[in-house]
DNA sequence: GACGTTACTTAGATGTTCTAGGTAACATCC
DNA sequence: GGATGTTACCTAGAACATCTAAGTAACGTC
């Protein structure tokens, strides 16, 4: 799993991002730095993985942005999600718990 | 995650090998098999990307491959883990449950 | 002899993530 | 006032795994 050039495992990067944005509008910054958080650096995100997942996202149409200023007053663009952001997000994890639920099994097996 | 084009995470597939291999020699095709059997078909292992993903772990030294016979009588190329490959197997349990963890939190938190 | 299954092979496309660079404003500290 | 660190965004290019889609071949069955 701790391939050079993949920390994050590819298809779920979109997914952390809906979910840091369930509550409320947040700028990509912050978003990168929830995440971390969230899970004790486990997770690092990358500027250059974030920024680019959240343009492919607006132009899905799962979040809308807006400029704004950020709590230390500089300016920062706040995404949001959409309502096909939000259905979005349910699918996913859905997914995410077969997906890691099988990889689980299969490593858990014996014999 | 069921992104077109990526029905497995990326960095999964190794994983899943390596472990398929932990108790006996087996072939590609029954490697496949076993796997969707295991996870009732949660996970399909493509053959486009069964026999490249063996081809660079041999390279890598995890696993080593012999020409056999299959159960059935066909011509089979068997693959072993190596103690390297066994080595890594370990490292990349670690790896996912660390990282299956991390995205378990973001998707279970609240608030 | 057509069809389904086992078993392996490979070329090319796709798409996400990373590396590595950049801009800019503000705070702090020497 | 100059260096350094932090916040905040942007982007080109490379790396890489996986998928699609094609192929070979042998065997069994109907």
């Amino acid at each position: 799993m701790a391939r050079p050039g993949a920390d994050l495992l590819q298809g779920t990067l979109e997914t952390l991002i809906l979910k840091t944005l369930t509550w409320s509008p947040r700028h990509g910054y912050a978003i990168a730095r929830w995440l971390e958080d969230t899970t004790e650096d486990a997770l690092v995100i990358e500027e250059g993985s974030l920024y680019p997942a959240l343009y492919r996202m607006e132009r899905k149409g799962w979040i809308e942005a807006e400029w704004g200023m950020s709590e230390l007053g500089r300016r920062a663009k706040f995404y949001q999600l959409t309502g096909a952001g939000r259905a979005r997000l349910k699918d996913e994890v859905a997914a995410w718990r077969r997906f890691s639920g099988a990889v689980g099994r299969v490593l858990e097996a014996r014999g």
